[in-house]
DNA sequence: AAGTTTTTGTGACGATTATCACAGGTAAAA
DNA sequence: TTTTACCTGTGATAATCGTCACAAAAACTT
């Protein structure tokens, strides 16, 4: 796709980096502009894992099959990256799936073409790097919740912390991310 | 201090990464190798992390207080990069402390230094981002733990994939770390 | 609007875990 | 060796949480 400087990509990449036009024009013609219905699958468990996504409209929702059970483990809304870092990397098949939550619009950025861009620029690795460290922060702080707080009081900083996500995910979709059980959850709500 | 190919951080890098003898150099030169007895603190609650740290031997272990209490957020072992990223980034104070666990050995690297030779060297950037990489997929797959597995199962998850953390580590210390209270810790240990 | 599916609330119960208190053990220091 | 400090084990008890079962509510379908 060409430079659209109206679209969420545009503005995430530019708050995160400072990136050249032609830089960013390369970035934009690698991306692959994707629209999905609800509950359509993106990566399934088993897959190898071949592209970064962002999403500019909607969410995908990460998730892990345990014993015919799925366990989410991620929630990635608008203006966010996601991947399977692990399949991505070692070309090894994915351990869990990601789908669609809503309808959504995702840009995908092929891998091999994306690792190409690193080496042509030094802007556009610069940019991959600042993301993964803003990843790495964000789940830093997310492993802490399970260390530092109960069931409870993890409910209660998602209220104060990412009061969206309440809004937009289901208590039941919620549970497993948050390590509760739905009707745990459901009478932590209560009060 | 100079390139020595006999130090564990010249493997580390190696083999993470392809690079050149001279990008390899200016690495080295703004190591700061560093001895530290148990206990001695390296960042402490409050203060602004200013480096990237670099552990050739012993290990350090990384905290929170909370209302006294040291929760255990990590530890980093020999061959490990540790720092508080969000800190570093951000140039905001600390919310945990990293000390010695043992008599440990690291090489510190300067973060504004180390920006320079970001933009110095592609090479290096390349390092830095692949590094977080790896961290990231280690982290993922530590919060993942809380999500999966009750207390019971994270404790035989770590016999399997890390046992080493278990000769290492005393027990008191590891509970933390498991989000598993002490006395709970040891009768699951006792099976 | 009626029916179907999905989500949420709730009671009952059992299992797991946290907490408190203290004893014994181990390791480091004097 | 003795002292001191820290770490580990264990019992008793209470609190929390998970599981099962089912009803109610809400959200989609047709």
């Amino acid at each position: 796709m060409t430079n659209n400087s109206k679209t969420l990509l545009y503005k995430t990449i530019t708050d995160l980096t400072e990136i050249s036009a032609s830089s960013l024009d390369k970035l934009f013609e690698i991306a692959n502009k994707r629209q999905l219905t609800k509950g359509e699958t993106i990566l399934k468990e088993g897959q190898i894992c071949k592209n970064i996504m962002f999403v500019e409209k909607g969410y995908v929702r990460t998730f892990i099959d345990k014993d015919g059970t799925e366990i989410n483990t991620d929630f990635t809304f608008e203006g966010n990256f996601t991947t399977n870092l692990k399949s991505l990397r070692s070309a090894s098949s994915a351990d869990n799936s990601i789908q669609a939550g809503e309808i959504t619009t995702l840009y995908e950025f092929d891998k091999d073409k994306l690792l190409e861009l690193y080496n042509v620029s030094a802007e556009i690795e610069s940019f991959g790097r600042k993301l993964l460290e803003q990843l790495l922060i964000a789940q830093e702080e997310h492993t802490n919740l399970f260390k530092i707080y109960s069931p409870t009081e993890r409910y209660q900083y998602l209220q104060t912390s990412k009061p969206e996500i309440l809004q937009r995910i289901s208590l039941s979709q919620l549970s497993s991310y948050l390590g509760i059980a739905r009707e745990t959850l459901s009478r932590i709500r209560k009060k």
